[in-house]
Order: structure tokens, then C-alpha cells, then sequence
DNA sequence: CTATTATATGAGTATATTCGAATATTGGAA
DNA sequence: TTCCAATATTCGAATATACTCATATAATAG
């Protein structure tokens, strides 16, 4: 329960927690779409892995985490509480406009690859952003 | 959001917000029924309420602390989650046993002050403590 | 008034956390 | 094999946190 609360007792943890309750996603993924650093976020996401909130799923040489099924049956009621408090978190809220602009235009891991800096434009491209 | 998540990152600040789930509580009771020093329990009270998750409210030289309506009212949902997620938990069950027996035998504050080893030995006078 | 009780706060210490930079590891591609 | 891309880990610095002890404040009692 503590270890529940303080894996999500940080910002980019939430913000990182967030975007996976869209979906499952790989680590560059993430770093693209938070503007965090690669190893920050690999950090983050051992956390919250450690608490049991996420899971791993390696795909060739990507690593793809979603929330926890497991986690999921568990906390159904907290995530809920969570979502709704986040619908009111502006920069949580400019997370998920990111994410779905990025799949709007369906970038993918060899997209962000070839031209990182091209797909971080494009999904900056929001209103109100 | 996260400062409610940093608030109850504590294992200590979990069990205060788990009794004051029962109801109000003065902040010496909750040194008896936690065994917290009193400066480390007021430190704690300070931290939760300025998240936002408990109300303080005087009463001659008592200060009583619950659970402040705008927060149960905003995170219901969350509430609940954490409250069958604290049913897990032994300490926390613990907890609320000795809360139960401190009803039982109708102690106060004035009786904490008279005779607060007293007060301590009855109400760790429950099965499996 | 002074003494006492209840609570809050400050100083100091020990420990934990976050982050960037550099390095290690793993798995594919050439 | 060697090279490169994706992810993980280690190290060190800066900051934050929890705790104890001592002290300050507030309110009541005598």
C-alpha cells in the first residue's frame, strides 16, 4: 500500500502512470512524449515496476511496459480516483493530447528513431501547447 | 494529485489518515494509538492537512483532526480504494483494533493525561497484538 | 499572576530520492 | 564477427525527508 503511494509520489512517475492507462507503450516512447531523459525514465519505470503497477514486456531490442493487470483488478477504485483527480492536471492533460497526436499520425519506435526531433514537433503541434 | 500521493507516502501518514477514517481524533490519541511522539505525530498532521486530506479544528487547548469533507467529497473513489487496500494490512488493522477498544472503554483525553501508560496497556490488550 | 498541559516548530542528523553523465548490457543489422 | 540502437545500471551531487531533542506558543488551572 505505502509502496503503492510512494511510486506515484512523484510527477514524472504520475505522468509516466498516466499515459499508460492509454496503452501499452515502449521506452522511447515515453521519453519522446514526457521530454524526459533516457535514463530517467528507465528509472521511473523500475519503480513503478516495483511496486507491482506496471509490467515489462520485451519486444526484440524495445521494452514495453503497461499498467498491471494484476494492478488493475486490484485497484480498480483507486486507479478511477486517480483518473478523475488527473482530468483536472493540466500537464497530464497535455500528455494524453501528445499521445494521441502521436497516434493520429501513427509514429512508431523506427519513426522516433530516424528523425526524434521531427516527431517531437509534430506532436507538439496542439492547441494549447 | 501528487501532493496527496507524497502526503501519504509515509507509512506513518497512512496509519494516521487510516484511524482518522473512523472519525475525529485529538492529536494526543492518535500519539497513544499509534506510538508516535508527540512531535512526530504533529509533523505528520501538518503534512496531511497541508495536502489537503485533513481538517484541524481546536477545541479549548485539544486539537482535533478528521478527514476533510472536500476531500473525501473530491476523491471518493480514491478513498475507497485505499480503504480496502488498508484491509490488507495488518498494522493498519492493528491500528483500528486498538481504536476499537479505546471506544470500548470510553477513554478521553483528560484519562490520556491521568493515566496515559494506563490507557496504552488496555487498548494493546486485543487479540494478536 | 504562575504553573501546567497540549500542540507546533526549529536545529541537527541520518537516510532517501532525483537527476545527469557515463558506462554496461542486450539484441539486432551489416 | 563488429557496429549500432534500445534499455538498464552505476556513480556522484543536490535536494528532500523523517526523526529526535529542545524550545516556543497557546490555552487552561490554580
Amino acid at each position: 500500500m505505502v509502496e503503492i503511494f510512494k511510486a506515484l509520489a512523484d510527477e514524472n512517475r504520475i505522468r509516466v502512470f498516466n499515459i499508460l492507462l492509454q496503452g501499452e507503450l515502449c521506452v522511447c516512447e515515453i521519453e519522446v512524449m514526457l521530454d524526459l531523459s533516457q535514463s530517467n525514465v528507465s528509472k521511473h519505470l523500475s519503480k513503478l515496476k516495483s511496486a507491482g503497477i506496471i509490467e515489462r514486456q520485451k519486444d526484440a531490442q524495445w521494452v514495453h511496459y503497461k499498467v498491471s493487470d494484476t494492478f488493475k483488478n486490484q485497484y480498480t477504485e483507486l486507479i478511477n480516483g486517480l483518473e478523475s483527480g488527473l482530468l483536472l492536471n493540466k500537464e497530464a492533460m497535455n500528455d494524453l493530447k501528445r499521445l494521441q497526436k502521436y497516434r493520429q499520425e501513427s509514429f512508431n519506435c523506427q519513426i522516433i528513431n530516424k528523425d526524434r526531433d521531427f516527431v517531437i514537433v509534430k506532436i507538439n503541434e496542439v492547441e494549447g501547447l
